[in-house]
DNA sequence: TTTT
DNA sequence: TTTT
C-alpha cells in the first residue's frame, strides 16, 4: 500500500552500470548508512543495495563515485531466484526513484577512482536529478 | 546517516513474542505491502519483515493480528549471521520504532486467530503506540 | 533539495473539487493528524491542509469522505499572495502525489455526506492511487 | 495519526537560539528547499521554517550557519496565536526530532558569520545528533 | 524578508 | 472553523 525509504550515506565503490538483454540501463550501489546510536562508540553502519533503472541509472553511474555522500529516496524490494545449488535467495534492494548528490566532484573522495569531471557540477553545489518513471 | 522507513500493509501471520536471553521482548512479524504498479494486473507485494523491541514488542504482540492493516515507522538494518553449513548470511528487516494500527480488532480478519479482545479499542479507532527507546 | 511528507489522518470535511480557468482539477481537503504525545490527555491534532491535481484530484474527490482515515505522501509548499489588505499571506500545504483511502466507503462515516457508492471499493479493501506527473 | 517529514535544504541566515521562560532551549532557523521541477528553469524554492528543541536546540545553534546544506527530520506542526489586530494567525513549521549537518564548517558557507570553530568535526565529515525526547 |  |  505504501512503502518509502529515505536513506542519505555513501557509496562503498563506485556504481555499476549494466543493461538488461532489452537494453534498459541498471545501476547498482551500496550505500553505507552509519547507525545513529553506536553504543560503545564502535563504528557501525548498515550496507543497503540500492537499484537504479533508466536515465537516473545513466546519471548515477556517471555523477557518483564511491564515498560521496547521498541522498537517495525509493521503496524497498524483494526479489528471489534460484541460487546454483537450487535453494531460493531473498535479495533485498532500495529501488530509487529520486537521488540527491549531495557532494561534488572535488570533495569526499580523495585519490581512487576519481577520474571523470561532472559538468553538471558548478562550483561545488549538488546536482538533482528525479525521475518518476519507474520500470517497474 | 539517516534512514528512515515509512509502510503500510497487512500481517502475513500472527505476530511472534519472544524474549532474548536477558530477558528483552521482540517482536518479529512481516507485512505484505502491496506494490503500486501492478503492471498486469498482477498481484503482487513485498513481504518485509519488521521487529519490533520492548514495549512496542508487546503492545505489537497483544493488539496485531495476521491480516490487519499496519502503518510502520522504522529503519532498515541488516545483520548477519553464519548459518549451519558455516555460510554467512545477511537478514534484512525494518526495525520499527513507531506502529500504528489502523483497523480495529473486528474488521480486516474474519475467522482464524481472531482470540484476544483488545481493551483499549474503543468503538473501531485506532490506537496509537510510539516508542523513542530503542534497545539498539 | 528534498522534501518529502508523510501523514495519516482524517478529513476534517468532505474534498471541495475545483478547475482552473486553463480546466485543470484541483482537490483540496484538511486531514486531522492526532499528535503522538498528548502530555495531559488532552485531545490534540494538527489540521493539514493538502491539495491533490489532475486525475488525483478527480479520484479523491470521489472517492473520500469526511471521517476517513487516509494516507498522503508529498512535500510541504509555500505559496503566497497578497490579500485584500495588500498585506501578503503565507499558506503551507502538503501538495500529495499519492494518496491512498485506508477505509471504504462503508466505514468511517456514519450518517451525513455519505452518498455516492464507490465502485472500486470490493468488501472493504482499501484502493491505492498514484499520480506521477505532478502540474508544478 | 502519523506525521512525519524529511527535508534537505540550505539555512537562509544563522539559526536564532533561546529560551523559554522556564529555561527550554529553543532553536528556529528557515531551510531553503529547492523545487525539484523548476519548470521554465526559474530558480524556486520553499522556505521552511524549522523549530528544534532542548539539547538538539543548542547543538544547532552551535554548529549550523547560513548556506549549510542540512537534513532535518520532524513532523508538521501548526500553532497560532492572536496578532495585535485580535485577529488569529497560523503558523506552520518544522518541529524537528533529527538533524543532521552534511556539510562541515570548513565548506558552504565563505565569509560571513563563520566565526565559531567545530570540535566534533574531524576531516570535514558530517556530524549526526539525534533527540529522542520532545519537550512536546 | 530568504539558501547555493 | 475542524477528524475519530
Amino acid at each position: 500500500m505504501l512503502n518509502r525509504v529515505i536513506l542519505i550515506g555513501r557509496l562503498t565503490k563506485d556504481p555499476e552500470l549494466r543493461y538488461t538483454p532489452a537494453g534498459v540501463a541498471v545501476t547498482q550501489f551500496t550505500l553505507a548508512v552509519d547507525r545513529p546510536f553506536t553504543n560503545q562508540g564502535q563504528r557501525e553502519a548498515d550496507f543497503i543495495p540500492v537499484v537504479t533503472w533508466r536515465q537516473l541509472a545513466e546519471t548515477c553511474a556517471n555523477y557518483l563515485r564511491k564515498g560521496r555522500l547521498t541522498a537517495v529516496e525509493g521503496r524497498i524490494q524483494i526479489r528471489n531466484y534460484d541460487n546454483n545449488e537450487g535453494k531460493r535467495v531473498y535479495v533485498t534492494e532500495v529501488i530509487a526513484d529520486n537521488v540527491r548528490f549531495l557532494e561534488s566532484a572535488n570533495s569526499g573522495n580523495r585519490g581512487g577512482s576519481e577520474t571523470n569531471q561532472d559538468p553538471f557540477q558548478v562550483d561545488g553545489r549538488p546536482v538533482d536529478i528525479s525521475q518518476d518513471d519507474l520500470p517497474f
